[in-house]
DNA sequence: AGCACGGACTCAGAAAACTTACA
DNA sequence: GTGTAAGTTTTCTGAGTCCGTGC
């Protein structure tokens, strides 16, 4: 590997004292990719190279082309070297492909670290995130079109013309009426609570009760606007799509450091009413429009800032670059912030998650020291230390999340392991032939069900009784125990060790370990190992795909029954009646049908479904699954689609065939 | 010292959009 | 061949984690 610069070389020759460079250097070139770290599908000759700075803005650049997922940082230049700006040409790495060349594989050890020790020292100098940032700003919602005038609203069965802020909040709701939510009490109490807010001074005197207000009629409107949209003609449906090509372009990527890269979200988030996930107190309330004068943008000083636009203004705009975010705001419903940043496929996603997994890999190394660790705290003397043990034993062997407290009453109640409850745990000294079982039962991260029985060590099981005396069932478990005071011990078993680092560790191993074991040689490796999480997972799916459908159909026949009723109540005729009554029917044969679905999935979950999707995303190491295709001579398509090979391709480069997690 | 708080970032499922298989 | 359903990918934004800061 070629590094110009002076200390690297240096680095670079104690380790390589004996490598024939040129070699190197011609193969490397002759190769199409390269590797990623190093960045060096570099942009060469589609930025110019404005010196010093190296990073004026290039006004004419060229977008690269798709399949080229490579948008490679330059790494190296990002790091703090002294300025004698050498050609890129210098710092070209190796590609190494020679499958047969033990060197190769040693040297590929050696890149490994030298990726570690080139991070490290970004990293631990000063958290310098980047040095240059230029992007064009956030793409706004649209502004409100009024309703055409034929489209009334009704209140109290007459209609009435709303002023446009108390009509746009009404369609948020007319839109959502098919769903599940508007049923809700605090949906309907939270919502109208806040658009009386957006009311005039006459509409909040008349409109007084939610249940006399009728959006049937808007919310047909909407809904004969999408299918007009399905509807359009092939040349509309592309006009379309040619615009938001257009603003993709335009405003879907930004330039770091010498490279341009994909933004995550460039969208504002348009105004809507808020969707918790689970019982949250605050569904229902209005998610306001967020104006230029809220956003703060991020940027290099020496960039083109991005232009509010005409006769607005940004609320600021700031040039920090100790961190990757390039635009926020403040959101009013938590009150907390958001933030635009970029795909997972840039440098500065990719080089974090990497670092996620080498962190992982560090604890491979030290897990059994660890685990002897709690174990042995089981006995301490200390009620905190033994809560602590207890709490780690539960997040390596269960996968549980740390689980920080939360302010009640702002959010959904939702658990991790040390914000478990007494009433969350169940203990059975013996059960269904085993001992010592625990059995788990709470909400976490978004309201998703937690449902376990385990059988645990005698001494873990007898702690969990000891923490249980005397306590309410709303009591703490580990009382002595917060997110804070774990991850702090953590920090002190290992460098960069917290909770969620188990959850990686885990994942990853098994996932290692299953591939060794479940690939043999003579059978045809493709079909025995990806067919059978991917058929469970589809009729997992599916059946909840049909729950859907169900509670839907069950919400559209409640409406029915409720405009079938009011109907009656005024004709007061046979005939009307009779219609309430097929009605009645109809929601309550519905409701069946929908316990049926329903306890069929429970059925199933008792099989433990993982989401596969999730975990291949966020905790399995991508370079496991490289080396098994590599090995196996499987095609990586196989296994990741586009995005994914977008986000992992510094895995699929920097991962051979005998990676080892 | 310890703790509340905010900030920045990862991880998460729902929904929308798109693609492919199938009647 | 065409319309539709099923499957897959992408987008969206809410829900966590974790750490630094300031009292």
């Amino acid at each position: 590997i070629h590094y110009s610069h002076k200390h690297k070389d240096k680095y670079k020759d104690k380790e390589h004292k004996h490598k024939d460079h040129k070699k190197d250097k011609e193969r490397e070139k002759s190769k199409h990719g390269s590797r990623y770290w190093m960045g060096m599908k570099s942009l060469d000759g589609k930025v110019k190279k404005e010196k010093e700075n190296g990073f004026a803005s290039p006004p004419h650049m060229k977008i690269e082309p798709e399949e080229d997922f490579y948008h490679s940082p330059k790494l190296a230049k990002s790091l703090k070297r002294e300025r004698d700006d050498d050609n890129d040409l210098d710092f070209k790495p190796k590609k190494i492909k020679t499958e047969n060349d033990k060197k190769a594989k040693k040297r590929k050890q050696e890149d490994e670290f030298l990726f570690l020790f080139l991070w490290e020292e970004e990293r631990y100098t000063d958290g310098v995130k980047w040095k240059f940032l230029e992007h064009k700003g956030p793409v706004f919602a649209p502004p409100y079109e009024p309703l055409p005038s034929n489209v009334k609203f009704y209140y109290d069965g007459k209609p009435m013309k709303l002023s446009p802020e108390a009509e746009e909040v009404a369609t948020f709701f007319s839109k959502m009426l098919d769903h599940e939510y508007t049923t809700k009490d605090i949906f309907r109490k939270n919502f109208f609570k806040d658009w009386r807010k957006e009311m005039t001074s006459e509409e909040k005197a008349k409109i007084t009760d939610l249940k006399k207000c009728n959006f049937t009629e808007m919310s047909e409107y909407f809904k004969g606007l999408s299918e007009a949209r399905k509807a359009m003609t092939k040349e509309q449906k592309l006009k379309i799509k040619e615009e938001n090509e257009r603003l993709l372009q335009e405003y879907g990527f930004c330039i770091m450091d010498n490279h341009r890269e994909r933004i995550a979200n460039f969208r504002i988030e348009p105004p809507g009413l808020f969707r918790g996930r689970g019982d949250h107190p605050k569904m229902g309330m209005l998610k306001r429009r967020i104006r230029p004068q809220d956003i703060i943008i991020n940027c290099s000083k020496n960039s083109k800032h991005p232009e509010p636009p005409p006769g607005t203004k940004w609320k600021e705009v700031r040039h920090d670059n100790k961190v990757t975010w390039l635009v926020s705001w403040t959101e009013n419903i938590q009150g907390s912030i958001k933030y635009i940043m970029l795909n997972p496929s840039s440098r500065i996603k990719g080089e974090k998650d990497w670092q996620k997994y080498e962190t992982a890999r560090r604890l491979k190394k030290c897990v059994d020291r660890i685990r002897a660790q709690y174990r042995e705290d089981w006995k301490s003397k200390e009620m905190r230390v033994r809560q602590r043990a207890v709490a780690i034993y539960f997040i390596d062997k269960l996968a549980l999340r740390a689980g920080n407290e939360k302010e009640e009453g702002e959010t959904a109640d939702t658990v991790g392991c040390c914000s478990l409850r007494v009433e969350h745990i169940k203990l059975y000294p013996e059960n269904e032939g085993q001992e010592y079982v625990v059995e788990f039962d709470f909400l976490g991260k978004d309201s998703i069900r937690y449902y376990n029985k385990v059988p645990v060590e005698k001494r873990v099981f007898k702690n969990l009784q000891l923490f249980m005396e005397n306590k309410e069932p709303d009591d703490d478990l580990f009382d002595r125990l917060n997110t804070s005071v774990l991850n702090k011990h953590l920090q002190e078993l290992m460098d960069g060790l917290s909770a969620k680092v188990f959850r990686t560790y885990n994942a990853s191993i098994t996932l290692q370990q299953q591939l060794k074991e479940l690939t043999n040689e003579d059978e045809n490796i493709p079909a025995k190992i990806l067919a059978p999480p991917k058929t469970f997972e589809k009729s997992m799916q599916n059946l909840q795909a049909k729950i859907d459908a169900k509670r839907d159909q069950l919400a559209n026949a409640k409406r029915d029954l409720k405009a079938a009723k009011a109907d009656a109540k005024g004709l007061r005729d046979d005939k009307s009646k009779k219609t309430v009554e097929t009605k009645r029917k109809a929601v309550q044969r519905i409701e069946e049908q929908l316990m049926k679905l329903e306890v069929q999935a429970t059925d199933r979950e008792e099989n433990k479904q993982i989401a596969l999707g999730t975990s291949k995303l966020n905790y399995l190491d991508p370079r496991i699954s490289v080396a098994w295709c590599k090995k196996w001579g499987i095609p990586i398509e196989k296994i990741y689609n586009k995005t994914q090979r977008e986000k992992f391709a510094w895995a699929i480069d920097m991962a051979e065939k005998d990676f080892e997690f």
